[in-house]
RNA sequence: GGAGCUGUGGUGUAGUCGGUUAACAUACCGGCCUGUCAAGCCGGAGAUCGCGGGUUCAAGUCCCGUCAGCUCCGCCA
């Protein structure tokens, strides 16, 4: 093993070019490949910036050559040579650097690697297990380190943007207080304050609020939140969010402004133009034509209402869900109609998957509609239901019939799987929505209170403000949320920056000035001393990226990113701990 | 808490109706080779079939349990 001693090196290997022939270069980098042919031997040297081909041969150096007998997948290699233009009929075309290579006159072993456990290079199909335990192996493969510069290049353009517009970085505590309503808290016990616990941020939203209080007008934070719920593939226990917040503003400018600054980062990181302004929906109308309050409208496959027809129809599965307050609803799948028994089937236990009890169907033809269903129906209605669904000869129509959160969930699932299935989404493009118009309030069966869907300081619309009281269910947030390609990848609202407003939704909420005080003591108080109307949003960092890269799941843009259980294969944590830590903490386990 | 998928040399896979020597590719090791770039040719080594139990004359294969990874439901103001 040998030392870098008097080498600087000089280029990255991805960088040199032809008009670099006949320089002489130091190249540092791991070892790609080695081609040994006896009396010549290639090496494909990688850093950061790319591949280069290094040449060794006896005539050029015995000592060099002797050593690169000796080199391994991923030695780490200093190399001194002369880029030259290779010989013709040797180029590479698939390689950035392949009209030349590096002749090399001194290579230095600095260090030898054991035969990593998979191929460092893209598209590699390797159980995750293996990636997450050789974490730094993974991301040694250059599709990977592609995700991470777009992630730097997605926060410098978020901070350049921000910086512009009169927005000060300023850092909020990762050990904070524990805050009823929303998400599992992530505890840590204080040693100073026995049987007292931190809880770790679920996001800055309080202090966030605070800093508008202080008169700092512009805030913003690329900041690390916690959440202890169950992962999925884009959700992870700590994941990073573009927090901001701003003073005197309404709705339309925090929207005007951030779309500013997603289409700026959609443009500084893939080189993507976004048409501005996103279109937007309201809440109702996202969850009357998709199902969902997060659309992915890159297609169509768009639900319709058919409840009024279907009421007094004598099909019973239909008229008495209409008759319990229900909902019937359809998706025309367009061209479907051609489907086996048993593609039916496969949609029908698809469907049933999704909380619906059923899933009935209409196969349109030439000369009619069949179904096993029809004769519950009279040719008027069938002609009815056909016509609101646009139905074609070749056409299927499938509906459900059940309460309107059901009819909405399986067909909005229904509409993403046949959307898949029928290749209609596209691989490209980004295509934003805000949605608009949330419910403030929404009732919770189980503990038989309204609640709010976003949170207790969301203001309502001024004009909704009298049914407050009257119809709390009513009220619409000003609250909007950002969704792209179906993901949501941000939310915010105007906030309520008035006491007697603010009284009156914990009151709606079933919460007395008492509790209030108890629960949220501290913002209650910085409120009364002078609040600017202020709002604010945050965007998930890690999805936007993955859908910025093209991935699928945001752990394909974290460094070292946790599994489904919560658990990191590379460190192993977590992990027990020492007793005396424990008894430092005031902490007795009850574990079984 | 629940449902589903996956688990076989380092890696990716095959392994039929349970049948005795677990196959293939690649990586790895050795030899030959002066223009390859997924180099090539020859040879070699490498597996408690995730783990535990059961059924059987016989289990990678069937059954039960369990662990891990992934996808989803619940959960995520």
């Amino acid at each position: 093993m040998e030392d870098m001693r008097g080498l600087k090196r000089t280029h990255h290997c991805g960088a040199l070019r032809l008009e670099h022939a006949g320089q002489e270069v130091v190249l540092m980098g791991w070892v790609q490949r080695r081609r040994d042919h006896g009396g010549l031997i290639f090496i494909d040297l990688r850093d950061r910036s790319g591949i280069v081909q290094v040449v060794f041969s006896p005539d050029l150096s015995r000592e060099a050559f002797r050593k690169a007998e000796t080199v391994r997948g991923e030695y780490v290699l200093a190399v001194v040579g002369r880029v030259e233009k290779r010989p013709e009929g040797t180029e590479n075309p698939h390689l950035a650097t392949g009209q030349i290579d590096v002749r090399a006159r001194e290579v230095r072993i600095l260090n030898r690697a054991k035969t990593p456990p998979f191929y460092i290079e893209d598209g590699v199909d390797v159980d995750e297990n293996v990636r997450l335990r050789y974490r730094y192996l993974d991301l040694r493969r250059p599709e990977m380190q592609r995700a991470l510069i777009l992630r730097h290049r997605a926060a410098q353009a978020t901070r350049e943007f921000l910086s512009r517009h009169g927005f000060l970085e300023i850092e909020t505590p990762m050990l904070t207080r524990s805050t009823p309503e929303g998400a599992r808290d992530f505890l840590v016990p204080s040693r100073l304050n026995p049987g007292c616990f931190y809880a770790l941020p679920q996001s800055p939203q309080l202090f966030k609020q605070i800093l508008m209080v202080a008169g700092l007008e512009r805030y913003f934070q690329i900041v690390r939140c916690f959440r202890d719920e169950d992962l999925r593939a884009d959700r992870q226990p700590e994941f990073t969010q573009i927090d901001l917040e701003m003073s005197f503003i309404d709705i339309d400018d925090i929207l005007d402004l951030t779309e500013e600054m997603v289409a700026y980062i959609c443009r500084e990181t893939a080189g993507e133009e976004v048409p501005r302004p996103f279109p937007r929906l309201s809440y109702q109308e996202a969850m009357e034509r998709f199902g969902t309050d997060k659309p992915d409208i890159r297609f169509g496959l768009e639900i319709k209402d058919v409840t009024d027809l279907a009421a007094g129809c004598g099909f019973k599965v239909f008229a008495s869900a209409v008759a319990a307050g229900g909902k019937v609803k359809g998706i025309n799948a367009k061209g479907c109609g051609s489907f086996s028994r048993r593609e039916i089937d496969e949609l029908v236990s698809f469907a049933t998957a999704n909380k619906a009890k059923g899933l009935a169907y209409f196969v349109v033809e030439s000369e009619g509609v069949k179904s096993p269903i029809t004769k519950f129906f009279t040719e008027k209605e069938i002609g009815a239901i056909a016509g609101r669904l646009e139905a074609e000869a070749g056409d299927l129509l499938l509906f459900v019939a059940d309460r309107p959160d059901v009819t909405a969930f399986a067909l909005s699932a229904l509409r993403l799987h046949l959307g898949e299935r029928l290749g209609l989404i596209p691989e490209k493009g980004l295509q934003f929505v805000w949605i608009l118009d949330f419910p403030l309030l929404e009732y919770d069966e189980t503990e038989r209170r309204y609640v709010a869907m976003h949170h207790p300081f969301t203001s309502p619309r001024e004009e909704d403000l009298p049914l407050l009281e009257s119809d709390p269910g009513a009220v619409r947030a000003k609250a909007y949320d950002l969704v792209l390609n179906g993901v949501e990848v941000g939310g915010g609202s105007i906030r309520i920056h008035r006491r007697d407003v603010q009284e009156k939704m914990f009151a709606a909420i079933g919460l007395s000035p008492e509790e209030a005080r108890d629960k949220f003591g501290f913002l209650l108080e910085a409120f009364e001393y002078g609040t600017p109307p202020h709002g604010g949003i945050a965007f998930g960092f890690d999805r936007l990226v993955m859908l910025l890269a093209g991935k699928k799941t945001i752990r394909d843009v974290i460094a070292f990113p946790k599994t489904q259980s919560a658990t990191d294969l590379m460190s192993r944590a977590p992990d027990r701990v020492a007793p005396a830590q424990l008894r430092e903490l005031h902490i007795k386990l009850d574990v079984k």
